[in-house]
DNA sequence: AGTCCGCGAGAGAGCGCTCTCTCACCCTCT
DNA sequence: AGAGGGTGAGAGAGCGCTCTCTCGCGGACT
């Protein structure tokens, strides 16, 4: 009721900051600054006088003091471009959770840290740059899952380091990490060639997917140099369903097929249904090989073979790619490609 | 080669500033601010001035500035904090994907964002506690899936504003939300009673794990309210293995098992595996339930049955009770329970 | 017509830190 | 022994913004 706010009276604790450092240290600010910071070159009884301050007033840096004068804020944003629209949901899959985990892990090595930031509509791809560019966040990482994405262009254009997951899709002098998803459908196509699959088939991703194309073109240039010319084509959207659909339309072209190459695990575990409610044993029958080795690839009977993209690594090279470009604002743009590995399990 | 760098002569266009802003506009810095931070209680005229002179300038705020000066920085820690040396790859798992999700969905509606730490050893939890005391952040979010978390102990004794997901181990005066897990198990009771099932065993969690432990007790106490006192019981580590080494050991105790009660869904599937490879149809034989509505309880043959957590709804609720807290600091300590919900289909 | 009130605008004081520049000192080399 | 170089410490100038306080003006009320 009568508390009074008296600010003349009250000396109000304050915390403790740099200046009450150096005062109960006896040396200047800038030698505790040093202090705090690492520096080497500061006197050894100094350094100690300094840290028994720190300790006994209870100081802690302030990160938007020092990030105003050093314009370094040891954040990184890390953009989710999904489709318009697809909202928080996109985070439900393990891909991003990978990812995440795979930058976080390396920045804090660091001493850095990420901000997540999802891209699904003009107003927060805005938002996205925003936070770069008002400092919020040192520079950029760009993972984008559909083709015509226009953040990357963005960020080049607004200035803004930034390195992409996945090659952008009309091409871009940005850096950029990516799987070589030729290579991993060639894997495929190699494992069905060598169980003397002849009458093969795949269901492919979207057709405006750069991703999508290369596992499709990958499989079937492999297939055509293991002397197998025709290779059966069926669309999927990389939903399990989908993958049903397209498996049973094939049956029902190609009756006679002995292997499928699907161009991911979702689509391999709608396959494997369609092909198990048609009566085909899977390996025996036909042949099938998935694509990312998810979770899904591990818990189906037979266990998907599939093949496996090292998504934490290529997450953690994109992150010191970005750092590199951090330190050396010249670094001229590079693409880093990384190879996939087959898993073998049970279904191929 | 004789490219000099001179100082002097280098006019350097420097970022334009808020005070180039109201040069420009013919107004106080203060009402520049203003403008920019969106108050209202400017005049009309003014305020177009304004916003045609940051068009011009391209002015972009500087949030390090405003920051140090506003204490606060529209940035949340979001800690997930697994237990020591789990690393990076917790984040594959969807559980952590979708309460990042829902997080940052909250957020964005807000103008804020969070960075994502990881807290799986001593120095990344403090490094966790430091960054929020630094204003790194403005307060945390904390998602702990282990008993006897130090985390939100070391959180409240700091003073650091923090809301939890899942009840504290052991039990704390601070917000949180959870999921009541014991009325999850209850309908999956209901479920397998109404069936008719009356020899029922379940594969419980960790031990040590509060939620664990509520859907075990949940899941007996209300099957004995449907007549079934007793309940076979074996322990998982919510892994497929142990849900199928759980399961045979199952039904090698009691092999005329009629309902089964994983406490996840990748144990379920686990359980689901063994079932069949000894024989029994799901649901015919034996109905199946599991916990969690994740990507793989859709996958399975026949679809799992299972007990769907909102968990985008609890991550978002736990964000708004964290800006409560932020805003009002008197804001009393308060737990937030999810209801969870049966979602049928085809394995009981 | 005079006074009071309310509201919008400007002035200015920092927020806490980093970093360059300068200086003092000591050691080494000639 | 003197000059030069290297190293560590201090001084001080901001970084760009928010926010309180003050002031001035116009309308309403007496």
């Amino acid at each position: 009721m009568s508390q009074i706010r008296s600010g003349a009276m009250t000396p109000a604790r304050r915390t403790p900051t740099l200046e009450d450092v150096a005062r109960e240290a006896g040396v200047s600010r800038a030698t505790a600054s040093r202090v705090v910071n690492g520096q080497e070159n500061v006197d050894a009884g100094l350094r100690l006088r300094v840290i028994d301050a720190i300790a006994s007033i209870g100081y802690v840096p302030n990160a938007a003091a020092a990030a105003l004068v050093s314009r370094r804020t040891g954040t990184v944003a890390l953009v989710m471009s999904g489709s318009d629209g697809s909202a928080g949901q996109a985070f439900a899959d393990p891909f991003f959770g990978r990812i995440i985990g795979g930058v976080v892990t390396c920045l804090r090595d660091r001493s850095m840290r990420a901000t997540v930031q999802l891209a699904d509509s003009a107003k927060a791809r805005n938002d996205a740059l925003d936070l770069v560019r008002r400092g919020g966040a040192d520079g950029a990482l760009l993972v984008s899952t559909h083709a015509n994405d226009p953040l990357p262009r963005m960020f080049l254009e607004a200035g803004v380091p930034a390195v992409l997951f996945a090659r952008p899709s009309p091409r871009l002098p940005i850096s950029y990490v990516d799987l070589a998803h030729d290579q991993g459908a060639a894997l495929a196509a190699d494992r069905l060639a060598a169980r003397g699959c002849r009458t093969v088939a795949t269901i492919a991703g979207p057709a405006e997917l750069p991703a999508a194309i290369d596992r499709l073109t990958g499989f079937e240039h492999a297939m055509e140099a293991h002397g197998v010319p025709y290779v059966h084509v069926a669309r999927g959207n990389f939903t399990a369903e989908s993958g049903e659909r397209a498996m049973t339309a094939l049956l029902a072209t190609a009756p006679d097929l002995d292997g499928v190459f699907a161009a991911n695990d979702l689509m391999a575990v709608g396959a494997l249904r369609a092909l198990q409610l048609a009566g085909r044993s899977v390996p025996d029958d036909v042949a099938l090989i998935g694509f990312d080795d998810s979770q899904p690839a591990q818990l189906t009977s037979p266990r998907l073979t599939t093949i496996s993209q090292p998504l934490e690594a290529m997450a953690a090279r994109m992150t010191e790619m970005l750092l590199e470009r951090l330190a050396d604002s010249a670094k001229p743009p590079e693409p880093q490609i990384f190879r996939p590995v087959l898993v073998e399990r049970e279904s191929a």
